[in-house]
DNA sequence: TATTTATTTGAAATTTAATTTCTTTTTTCT
DNA sequence: AGAAAAAAGAAATTAAATTTCAAATAAATA
């Protein structure tokens, strides 16, 4: 389904004068014409209902009710700002608005990633020979899923909390090294990326702050969305850690498709070996 | 706005018997219903128009065009199908289809996922001594999430795949023991069930499976949504780690919530121990 | 258990909204 | 300028939604 809005805004030039005044008006004011009939509209568009409902056979095969459904689809209130957790709400709401963030900071976080720099660090892993990944707290469950990820498609990655280990296996050549920071201020990772430069290992840094230290010492930076929640209520805030855990799916599902029969396989080979000895 | 197929889903039993025919109906169909006037749902529902009509008024002040209007908008096509992700898909694709999984299925599990079980389980934890949480691949990752947030909430979590240390851990009274399983088949999970059960351990367990042998084994079953991705693409589904890690959130925000300020101190602390002696 | 009362339900009537028709007005093209 | 075509609105029609009311069912009371 495409957008209306958008359709309105293509055709609006090959419509007639009146049939223009209506459709600039559901351009304007998209959200109030929702609750509207075809004579409120032709009234505020100061033409006649027949128009209304010319142009909204146009819009849409289901007439006048139809285009009104259509814009009900595609123009969802931000109510970002009343959906912050507190502490008085019971479960069900709760419930409604954590579905409201997490779908919020998905949809943010797919607005700021860049593909490019997504394709590219793929690029990177794919080049090299030894992956190193290290996160801390919540970004230490991050780590471990990008290893867990990549170790399925036959891309070994060590991921340990053992800054120590890491320096001295960053000294090699054909070695990438990918940190996870959400505010991108962890000392430790900067310190890592510092070991990294100074022996040409490329850094992906995963974070939601591309002007924090990490980032500026960082070759590509995936930045994710924080919408900042209640910052007394929840440190770890799991929409965070959702965005950074999609960043890694994308980044794993762009590194799967660089070679996709061949890493397929691989993970087919994965499952078949849990399925046989395991289960 | 709040989600009109929540709020049937939670209201559905305060309904009549009619008014539930039309319900379920519109739960089963949402995407159906935004095209149908009232006489032919009533019909699909086996019931009158007159009935259709009174339950719309009941969900929506503008009455059954209304209700159609607030479909459209949460309903944004529900065509799973069109929504799997295929490996020819360009990412900016992936990342548009991939929103619209992971949203529906935070939005699947907020039905599927009982309150008060979530409740229940959270006093669980607050009753106990010692907590165990357990699981392998993606699920460990889940466990981790899990411990981490308990613990920044002075509640210590052990979360090991030694399922012998937990084994001989849950013969202690007081415990608790989490588990976590996408598909409640692991039978690892399943054997540390019987442990607990032997010792009069409560058992809870997250998965997506409520009828899984694991979850016949369990106290308490928190079941997410699965919405079963291309297996040969992904088999460590984001979206199910997604769900499994919603579920531990709303867990935790469950036990918070049971002695707000204390809890909200301890992680007070806890965050100020980082910032004092590791930034 | 029988009887009354309240609730639920669907058929029919009514109202409201959408759509079409038809006439008038405006525009376009000789 | 005048004829033809297109656009627009008023009024008529049709379709959909809603309300009313009587019958049926369920619940409560004696």
């Amino acid at each position: 389904m495409k957008s209306i809005l958008f359709s309105i805004h293509n055709q609006i030039s090959s419509f007639s004068k009146s049939e223009q005044k209506v459709a600039q008006f559901i351009l304007d004011h998209p959200q109030e014409v929702i609750t509207m009939n075809a004579d409120t509209l032709a009234n505020k568009a100061g033409v006649s209902a027949a128009t209304v409902v010319r142009l909204a056979k146009i819009l849409s095969t289901e007439g006048f009710p139809g285009v009104k459904i259509q814009l009900s689809a595609e123009t969802k209130v931000d109510d970002s700002l009343y959906t912050e957790v507190d502490p008085k709400d019971p479960l069900n709401v709760v419930k409604q608005k954590m579905e409201f963030r997490i779908g919020h900071t998905i949809e943010q976080t797919n607005v700021t990633l860049k593909d490019k720099d997504v394709k590219r660090a793929a690029q990177f892993i794919e080049n090299a020979d030894d992956v190193y990944a290290y996160g801390l707290g919540a970004s230490s469950i991050v780590a471990a899923d990008f290893q867990q990820k990549f170790i399925r498609v036959g891309k070994p990655v060590i991921q340990t909390m053992d800054t120590h280990l890491i320096a001295t296996g960053i000294v090699q050549p054909k070695t990438v090294l990918v940190l996870i920071s959400n505010t991108g201020e962890t000392v430790e990772s900067q310190k890592l990326a510092e070991v990294a430069h100074g022996h040409a290992v490329p850094v992906i840094t995963i974070t939601h702050d591309k002007k924090s230290p990490l980032a500026k010492k960082s070759d590509i930076v995936l930045v994710h969305d924080d919408s900042e929640e209640n910052e007394k209520l929840r440190t770890a805030a799991t929409t965070s850690l959702m965005a950074q855990l999609y960043v890694v799916d994308l980044l794993y599902y762009s590194y799967l498709t660089m070679n996709f029969d061949e890493n397929a396989l691989k993970l087919r080979e994965s499952r078949d070996v849990i399925r046989k000895y395991f289960k």
